[in-house]
DNA sequence: AGCCGAAGAATTGTATACAGTCAATTGGGG
DNA sequence: CCCCAATTGACTGTATACAATTCTTCGGCT
């Protein structure tokens, strides 16, 4: 007997509907506030409030969501306290990851760097803020892996994610390629071996993208879920 | 109106069955591999699968046990590799935690501390193995609440937690009895403002716990549920 | 007109029911 | 006697149904 679709992922279907909410609410078609309610989630993906409520459970814990007693999930609305700590952990972890890096990147790793970074550089000019945000999120997220540490590279991922719901990342355009020029600053500086410039680089590009963030702003009232989630 | 009983927290029941089967999980009462039945768990707590369910979700994603699809819920089985990168990652976060502390613990926080190393002691000297590797893991916590920053706190407190659980923590009477001895130590440190001394005590210290951890061992077959949750 | 209160609607919390999948066991064949 | 295959059993995956709570709206009172 055939298996061909060796059946659609199990548990892993729950992930697919909490990685579409997460996608609306890293890249801000959700805004911090916004409802989050069960029957409209589970018209929107086809399945029933069970599923979206194991996924919504996940998104709480990874802090994107809040998920208030009985009253229903809510985009998560991070504080100027909630930023700041969120970029201080980073600067922790990613400077010892650049650190490491700068001590012993390889050439292919240096050349799939590079590559990332060109695609940074072609959102950026074609004006596509969503690719473009994630893209620079995924930059740091990128080294960690090449760095090796997976327990790492887990928690930087989850820090980048809530960082990018944190600042309502409507980077402009200027300051955007200004990130990208850092990168690649940074992979300059480990191509040197230089490793303490690649540090202070690291920290500085840091500093920035937290003082470029805007925290508060527009309450997520009034909004279409369907519209967010379907890209 | 009343709402004297403001109502048995809502989501938070879930987290409370998360909880039990967390600590146990933690305290080793359940080893990696063991099988978690959503229906046993159910009757242990005398809820339905539902909610079983959503707690392992919670615990899945703190990867403390491991979802397999359409096969059920087991205890995670950290391997070496995973083990080292948890230490090392501790090492990281808790290098600067430590030094942060050196620098602005205030009197009140170190007889805090003082104290808890007393409650230590007495767990170790009275042979309570869970408690005393409870206790022993929160030192660190602990710290962490300290030097302020809740988000750093956060992931420490699961890298704790996880820590546990890949070490098979059958830490000797005396290898406790060492940690707490240099749990001490670090508390001296610290009273000097010798932050420099208190990093490398730090170092030292989880490099201790990690050499003393054994890895592998009993595979977590036929086993009492409900005797290992029951506390 | 404004505020308080109550009934109704909508939404969340939880359990149960059913369908699908995997593991085990039994029966037959080599 | 061993090995393979099919049926049986147990458990997970998902949806639906019911109960409880909250929000809303409407009516009445001050």
């Amino acid at each position: 007997m055939r298996k061909l679709p060796p059946h659609t992922s199990p548990t892993s279907s729950t992930e697919a509907i909490a990685a579409r909410i997460r996608d609306a609410v890293v890249e801000h078609r959700l805004p911090p506030g916004a409802k989050l309610g069960e029957v409209a989630l589970g018209e929107i993906f086809g399945v029933s409030r069970t599923k979206v409520r194991q996924a919504l459970i996940r998104l709480a814990q990874e802090k994107l969501v809040s998920l208030q007693p009985a009253r229903g999930a809510y985009v998560a609305k991070p504080d100027a306290r909630e930023a700041r700590e969120l970029f201080d952990t980073r600067r922790v972890i990613e400077r010892v990851l650049i650190e490491r890096f700068a001590a012993g990147a390889t050439r292919e790793q240096l050349s799939s760097l590079r590559q990332h970074l060109q695609c940074e550089r072609q959102a950026i000019a074609a004006g596509d803020t969503a690719l473009r945000n994630r893209l620079l999120g995924e930059f740091h997220v990128l080294i960690a892996q090449m760095v090796g540490n997976q327990v790492m590279t887990d928690m930087l991922r989850e820090l980048v994610r809530r960082s990018s719901l944190a600042t309502l990342l409507v980077q402009t355009p200027r300051s955007a390629s200004c990130s990208s020029d850092e990168h690649a600053s940074l992979i300059d500086a480990v191509l040197r071996r230089d490793a303490i410039g690649a540090v202070r680089l690291m920290d500085e590009h840091l500093a920035h993208v937290e003082r470029d963030l805007k925290l508060s702003g527009l309450d997520g009232e009034a909004l279409d879920l369907r519209a967010a989630i379907k890209v």
